[in-house]
DNA sequence: CATGAATGAGGCTTCATTCAT
DNA sequence: GATGAATGAAGCCTCATTCAT
């Protein structure tokens, strides 16, 4: 009854899992699908894991630690001013996903998994811890800025990371739905803008 | 076999499957639920609806004309510096969304309908056309700004623009997930870096 | 609650009827396709008929009495030798169906009905007691045929008319099934060797 | 995703099918029960046949080939006189149908099946070519009776051939309709008329 | 009398999951 | 361990029939 755990066998399920979700979304896609991709027997699924849902997860989970991954080795390899490390984080993400837009769609899925209904509590926490992690690295960094007087010390780090993650991936999304859009153009253009803003006071309180 | 018509019975029958389809997902949602919080007989909705698929775009159009709706008010009402504008329009997307937070899944679903296979092509083509609009109405606020001197020449308004969308989008979304987020801070202090960037010029090209 | 009797709507129904289930036959056929055929509304079918079953079973009665106003015509207007009457019989049934190929669907259906379980009962009965009747008329004249010594005696006069009018059915069915087809050439082909035949008298037993 | 295509369980199923089919009527016919009476499961009948209306086309063939088997072996098997071997095809053809009169009813149900609307096409389609084929087959006979000069020379094979072929079909159909009809007297009774026809010159046309 | 909007029973079909091989 | 045939719960949708207007 023990599960097998081939771990090369498992990769090649997700492998196949995340190019078949994301063309045809998980409710369009069906495990004999996703077994035909991996090529192996849709049973055999079923020995790794326990469910279409659990599948799904796993997918998640595998695409959150690819982005985690990117990350850590962003926030290491970047130095240089608080300025450059914001500006290189941010396009590294982009960058990155701008390569795999084709599996965009499945990060869409796994914004809508965090609504319905029941035995998906797992997305949404999940996601909020991810955004949480986020926030904490990039506000981090706009602290050490504040800190080596390089940005302004009124405004709010967690605030200010808080949307800028949010505006990468709003633009990734456009991008996605749109393929004259570019994310990376919009991004740069958005980010010196808030990089001034963060050097300057802002002005007084309006009104 | 001509459909009956009455548009009471249509927005009763809408509004019903708005808060069933944010509460439990497309696919989790049931006709017969719908036709339940309606009030209805389950055959009566397929009397103003072809199918699940064609009632869910409809409360796809109703959600987009109600952003629609709020984006003109806003829009004509709004006066003063380009700045206050701006933050106006930020603010009355925010909190409006805010409102109904509860039904901020739906968003979601809408979100991941522009993924998944044919059927669903017209969600792509909606939302990117309603983007498209929302983009070319802050970009013209933003342009206004530059033109009355109030914001500095060189930024790009559509750019700025659809990164300030995106951000509005995305903030809701981290509040949704987190009901200890506060949208409505992270924008208000976002949009104060952002205003003070458009303010001041962006440094010359970091290297 | 007594239904209305207004014989001309009940034909305008009926006649829509016979149309629509010709063409698409009783599974095939909305009750609501039969109304707008019959230019009236859809609940006013069931003011002059209970029940989808019960129009079906009404095409079939008008349809039979056609069938019989035929007969009867023709068997009084036939003069001349038995031989002639019966080919004048034949031609009288086939042409008259030719000219209505278009129905001839109906029948099609109408046999079918003397099968399909319950509540259907009575279409076996009426096709019984019809082909019953139709029999008995042209064993009577062929035993007309035998009295005047036009025929030989040999002959089982019932045995021999169920067969010839077998012949007329299923020469329909054929033409119906191939345009190509020539019932009535075939029908005439067979009733002169068929008259040829129950002039001369049958060889003596076939071994 | 390949479907399995045991034949041996096809086979199980169409005999269902053709059992209840016959029964209740296409209409009236539950795949729950076809699938209960071959004693599988509900879903398995779908891993066969791709839908009811395709299971139905199946068990039509299915009689075909029987049909046509049958025909095979008594036009083979036949020999003696073209008379006798005309006579031993009917006789083959209906007692074979007597046999199985409890499914004659699926016969009507293809007939009309031939009529109503589109995916049933092909239903004509194969009932054209069998008649055509059947036809064929016994206008040879008939032919090769007039070459040896048993038959006159005069009668048309093609449409004796149609007319004979009817026949057999209806008197099954009036046996069908009626318990005490004998399909089989009848048909001898005709044969021997229209041998007798066969073999003597037809009249000088009748004015 | 006539209408057609409303209804819900009923059936086909899908597909995740199981389990014998 | 791997497989895929078998399964049946579940759900969308149709459409005959009703009944308030």
């Amino acid at each position: 009854m023990a599960r097998p755990s081939d771990p090369s066998k498992k990769k090649k399920i997700v492998t196949a899992a995340i190019t078949t979700f994301a063309q045809k979304g998980y409710a369009g896609t069906r495990i004999a699908e996703v077994a035909e991709a991996a090529g192996i027997g849709k049973g055999t699924i079923y020995e790794y894991y326990r469910s279409k849902e659990d599948l799904f997860f796993a997918t998640f989970e595998h695409l959150m630690s690819d982005t985690n991954t990117l990350m850590d080795k962003v926030s290491q390899s970047a130095t240089g001013s608080a300025s450059k490390r914001l500006v290189a984080m941010a396009d590294a993400i982009i960058t990155s996903w701008l390569a795999n837009l084709d599996i965009f769609g499945l990060v869409l899925e796994f914004w809508s998994a965090t609504a319905a209904a029941p035995g998906r509590k797992r997305f949404r926490a999940a996601f909020r811890s991810a955004y949480s992690e986020l926030r904490r690295v990039v506000a981090e960094l706009i602290r050490h800025g504040i800190e080596v007087e390089e940005f302004n010390a009124q405004i709010e780090p967690e605030k200010i990371a808080s949307a800028l993650i949010g505006s990468w991936d709003a633009l990734l999304f456009q991008g996605w739905l749109d393929s004259g859009f570019d994310p990376l153009g919009a991004s740069q253009s958005h980010m010196k803008v808030v990089l001034a803003g963060l050097r300057h006071p802002t002005t007084a309180d309006e009104e």
